[in-house]
DNA sequence: AAAATTTTCAACCGCAGAGAC
DNA sequence: AGTCTCTGCGGTTGAAAATTT
């Protein structure tokens, strides 16, 4: 092919940089409705002013539903070391093993301190050894990458069990209630141990999935968090693509209902605000702040909880809100301490990483 | 308190492979 | 078989946030 690769796009024409809300809405509210049959095709039918690549990206890394948020746990990181000196900078690949987790997020927290934490862990096996082993230090990598080559499986049978039996239950409610924009059905929330890859599950085929006649995107399974979740539909209008970025705002302020994106505390808080029977006018302050949360808009907590409720309950709720994080934060740590203590054995050349927490 | 430095991570870029024609 | 288009992947960038001086 003569005269260079074809540009994927017009770049002086399309926008570049960070999303705003209203374009997030948008990009789902279309994927949603008509899946993704063709990424270049797609922002013009949207309404995007934005290259395929950038709207396939935001999906992927931000906007699916299936995606986990928030730090990632000590087991997580665990398999990515293990993942990672098996498999090197296949990103896609290791986050095939770590459901709801991106390659780009892999990618971005081996880079930024896994990498370091790993070295210094071989660096600190090597000095441990030396006495057993007068190879060099390469040598002695290779061996902790044969290792855990070869403990591959079992390993993950281990954590996942580990997981199953230490994790609290957690009872979600059947149905995602509340809402402006519309219901989400949750119609089934499946525990499953190993769950469909999220690089499986960021190629929705619209073919297969797209509910003809629904108006409404399946995106069937959902993994998440362990968790399958089948069937989040959520209908936004016909003529999207005509709102304004503040009236499409408004419709998502307006909706006192859980962000697309739920990570596993948010369920979690969200579940025990039910169960504790927070009055509803917290409940909407809380989703408000879910949602702020979700759309990294926290500058705007105070303004908009006012406009939403007109009350002063927001302080109270954001002291259940902060309760409620610290507890799970108290929790988490005590089950990773007594899966820590049941795996180190298992893993001698990283078990103090837990030590880092 | 301000400036400098470091860290984080969302987004971009270009290449390679698969599939359609 | 060759060309072209599209998607997915991995490397890189740079703005914002966090930390240090």
């Amino acid at each position: 092919m003569g005269g260079g690769r074809l540009p994927c796009c017009d770049k002086s024409k399309v926008k570049r940089g960070p999303w705003s809300p209203s374009e997030d809405i948008k990009l789902v509210a279309f994927i949603q409705k008509h899946g993704h049959p063709n990424w270049r095709k797609l922002p013009k039918q949207a309404g995007l002013l934005r290259c395929g690549k950038s709207c396939r990206l935001r999906w992927i890394n931000y906007l699916r539903p299936d995606l986990k948020r928030g730090n990632f746990t000590p087991q997580e990181e665990h398999s990515i070391i293990r993942l990672h000196a098996t498999f090197g900078n296949k990103w896609s690949k290791i986050a095939s093993h770590l459901p709801g987790r991106t390659d780009n997020e892999i990618k971005n927290v081996w880079n930024t301190y896994l990498k370091k934490r790993s070295l210094q862990r071989l660096k600190m096996a090597n000095i441990n050894t030396t006495d057993d082993t007068p190879n060099s230090s390469s040598s002695n990598i290779s061996n902790s990458d044969q290792n855990i080559h070869n403990e591959e499986p079992a390993n993950q049978e281990i954590s996942s069990s580990h997981d199953q039996q230490l994790t609290p239950v957690i009872e979600y409610p059947k149905v995602i209630e509340v809402a402006a924009i519309g219901p989400i059905p949750v119609d089934d929330i499946i525990q499953k141990p190993l769950a469909p890859s999220a690089s499986t599950l960021s190629s929705i085929n619209s073919t297969q999935e797209y509910k003809a006649g629904s108006n409404c995107y399946d995106i069937n399974p959902t993994c998440y968090n362990d968790k399958i979740i089948n069937n989040i539909d959520i209908k936004f209008p016909d003529n999207l693509v005509s709102y304004s970025e503040d009236e499409l705002w408004n419709m998502v302020v307006e909706s006192p209902r859980p962000p697309i994106n739920l990570d596993h505390r948010h369920h979690d808080v969200n579940y025990e605000s039910q169960k504790s029977g927070l009055e509803k006018m917290e409940a909407v302050e809380y989703w408000v702040r879910l949602l702020e949360d979700e759309l990294g808009l926290d500058h705007e907590k105070d303004s908009i909880a006012n406009i939403t409720t007109g009350t002063t309950s927001q302080q109270i709720n954001q002291n259940h809100y902060q309760t409620m994080s610290n507890k799970m934060d108290q929790e988490e740590t005590e089950i990773w301490c007594k899966i820590s203590d049941q795996i180190s054995p298992m893993w001698p050349t990283f078990a103090h990483s837990f030590d880092l927490y």
